[in-house]
DNA sequence: AGTCAATGGACTGGGGGCAGACCAATAGAT
DNA sequence: ATCTATTGGTCTGCCCCCAGTCCATTGACT
């Protein structure tokens, strides 16, 4: 009822501390593929200035990070922290945590995300994209499908945020950014098989040629279908 | 190029305090008309339970609205905070700070919205709703019709809030919520005609009417029209 | 070999937000 | 008239986070 419009409005205006926020946003980085191993992060001082949080925090977040096996520090110039080439095997939520977050928030990122990325395929094809936005799909696309099985989901999730960022709007990449991450969680707990990364990678290629056409409606319907196939994959394994 | 995923998640992690951003939500409760004038807030205790704040910052939050003329306090049982019968009346913002929220927003709100509200219309319009999911729907389609010019907004953005409602997502809801405001700052700067209003209304009814008819394609589309025409609108007027 | 700029690492004082307890007022119920 | 539950109003001590500063280390360049 009118509850709903309450709860939207009045609900936590933040959730967790600025340290849990920073760990979130970093992991964010790696698990989404915007940094890959080997990479390094910007400077404390410059990354500390955009997250906007203390040099202080930030560096409480690199070290939970560090100790979680994820990222590795170096000092003196051309130091830095860097992201380890390997990295920690996400865990399998066991299933009993997975139906919590079911009855809550399956079916709400599910929804979200399809209107955020339906979106995003559609505002990408209508604009006119520049030649290093067309060149950067084009990569994201390749490195995806010549990524290995225990690669994928990075790749694959670096390619949906790509075809978000063309889309000209910052705050609808950072929107996706967002929803992949809860969704990436429950993709964690369910396999992935060599025959679905085929058929994947197929609807990734409809997709970005959809886009690169500036073919609009084409690019959208294209998303929705490839979207539907893993909204199904994941309500079958989790019901 | 790579850069805009970077500024996706290596953006802030918090904008303004816990104290600003209390404010922001409560003006968001009152401004998309989740409370009218005469509504009662939540008491204290239960709405800073609910927004994860402390008492005293939520306190601060009223203190402040209650000086911008929104809210009024009244102690004792039955007493609490009330939404003033009279709410001031928003300033137009000057053209040249606009001038810089359009480079900048404009283009990235409009986006978002798109994404947002036609994906709502669109699963809306594809879920079965509850008896009192659709009485909610006309209730607020029939306020906003006879909504006089001054208080159109409000009931505008609280009939576009009930469809994000009944998306049955609540986080496609909140963003819903987000960007309205963001919107709605700058709508404030354009005059509303009765004109736009009588077309407006036809729009929504038609939009309505699709989703309690459960076509999904038709919501989409008669959504995507209505919110193409406010963004030409603004475009226009800051352009 | 020496220099130097940029990086991570460490410390300090101060402020904002916090939980919790208590006070004060109000209006319906008795 | 009194009682009482609920609400806004106030205060205290605490902790997290912050800005600023200085130190320690490193490796390319001269």
């Amino acid at each position: 009822m009118v509850a709903q419009a309450d709860d939207a409005v009045f609900r936590p205006v933040r959730t967790g501390n600025p340290f849990e926020e920073t760990v979130e946003r970093l992991l964010q980085a790696i698990k989404l593929g915007v940094v890959v191993p080997g990479d390094r992060l910007p400077s404390e001082r410059d990354l500390a200035a955009r997250l906007n949080v203390s040099r202080v925090t930030l560096r409480e977040a690199i070290h939970a990070l560090t100790e979680a096996g994820y990222v590795e520090s170096r000092r003196g110039r051309y130091g830095g922290t860097f992201v380890n080439a390997q990295l920690p095997r996400p865990r399998r939520t066991p299933a009993k945590r997975l139906a919590r977050e079911l009855g809550d928030g399956l079916e709400d990122a599910l929804v979200l995300r399809s209107a955020l990325e339906t979106g995003a395929a559609e505002a990408s094809a209508s604009r006119a994209l520049s030649d290093a936005e067309q060149e950067h799909l084009r990569r994201c696309l390749a490195e995806t499908s010549a990524a290995r099985l225990s690669d994928y989901r990075r790749f694959d999730s670096r390619l949906h945020l790509a075809i978000a960022e063309v889309s000209g709007s910052p705050s609808l990449t950072s929107a996706t950014a967002d929803v992949r991450m809860r969704l990436n969680e429950l993709l964690d707990a369910i396999p992935l098989l060599e025959r679905n990364l085929r058929h994947s990678n197929e609807q990734h290629e409809a997709i970005v040629e959809a886009i690169l056409a500036g073919d609009a409606p084409a690019a959208r319907q294209a998303m929705q279908e490839h979207l539907s196939g893993t909204a199904t994959l994941l309500r079958a394994f989790l019901a």
